[in-house]
DNA sequence: CACGATTTAATCGTGCGCAATATTTATTTT
DNA sequence: AAAATAAATATTGCGCACGATTAAATCGTG
């Protein structure tokens, strides 16, 4: 970045192609995994963001609404619906918080915790997907999280 | 990545879970930067995805349905649509090839051409949304794209 | 030349992702 | 207590993303 003399600052043409190559990686990266997840999901009948509440649910227990969609950058109009799905597939229940009729619980069904140790099993399937040992795994996910923080900070 | 006796090939828990760790980080930065970009494409009425077809014609000028694909990793059932709707706002046109008739050639009208200019400079601002140097973001970008390129790999 | 196989786009159905709005319940103000 | 405000969830509408299917054009081989 230059400072001119009018104050004005200026982004060099290389450090915007570089932003937006950026972007697109992500962008781009995102779909792969997805598409190598995808196969693997399917064979229990959910999609990635259904398992993303699921691994969600396992690790916390009931949660509300709110609360999932805190954790996984998801507001209701996202939730909503596939939490119906889930719930349709016999995965969760939804039940009013007797404490405040506002929030929504949502629990695991019994078969909803069984698909754990199902999901778990089939998971060593996705094998070394990525290609990276441990140490660039941890490094790339504190990098790509350091980076979510500042663009939410805008 | 240990080898058992038996020849079964076992992740441990740990390198798994970060893979799921690794896997909802580029989920979640591409959603970040998505609603980094979002207000600034929306002064011009384009889509992320949109916006990301114009790139690759003010690059490379006219190409087929099927190259744009190739380089930005979607299919016609995604692109067909985007395209009638950037044909629909006056800025690309389509036109089958008279060499090949299967093939819809897409090129930019000249209100798509002028736009160029003007989100080129609605991109200054969004700064430096990512916070990160120029060696940084490249090299950011340069491991993405070898996580897919694995990822890609199967 | 003919006919089956391949290539290229378009279409359809399902499921996110998100903004805007509505609805219900809880809390605060007056 | 009544009215205003806030909070949590649901609904609606639009635009991707992708698998599956369809239709038309081209190519390959006999």
């Amino acid at each position: 970045m230059t400072d001119k003399a009018d104050g004005q600052i200026m982004i060099p043409e290389e450090e915007k192609r570089l932003e937006s190559q950026l972007c697109f990686a992500v962008y781009s990266a995102a779909h792969a995994f997805n598409r190598a997840y995808k196969p693997i999901l399917d064979r229990v009948g959910l999609t990635y963001p259904q398992y993303l509440v699921m691994l969600v649910l396992w690790e916390k227990g009931a949660l509300s609404v709110k609360t999932i969609g805190e954790k996984l950058d998801l507001d209701s109009g996202t939730l909503s619906p596939l939490l119906k799905r889930l719930e349709q597939a016999g995965l969760i229940s939804r039940a009013r918080d007797p404490k405040d009729e506002r929030q929504v619980i949502i629990s695991l069904t019994e078969k909803g915790t069984d698909m754990k140790c199902q999901v778990g099993m089939i998971m060593d399937a996705i094998g070394q997907a990525t290609g990276c040992d441990m140490a660039e795994m941890a490094n790339l996910r504190d990098r790509l999280q350091q980076l979510k923080a500042n663009l939410a900070a805008d």
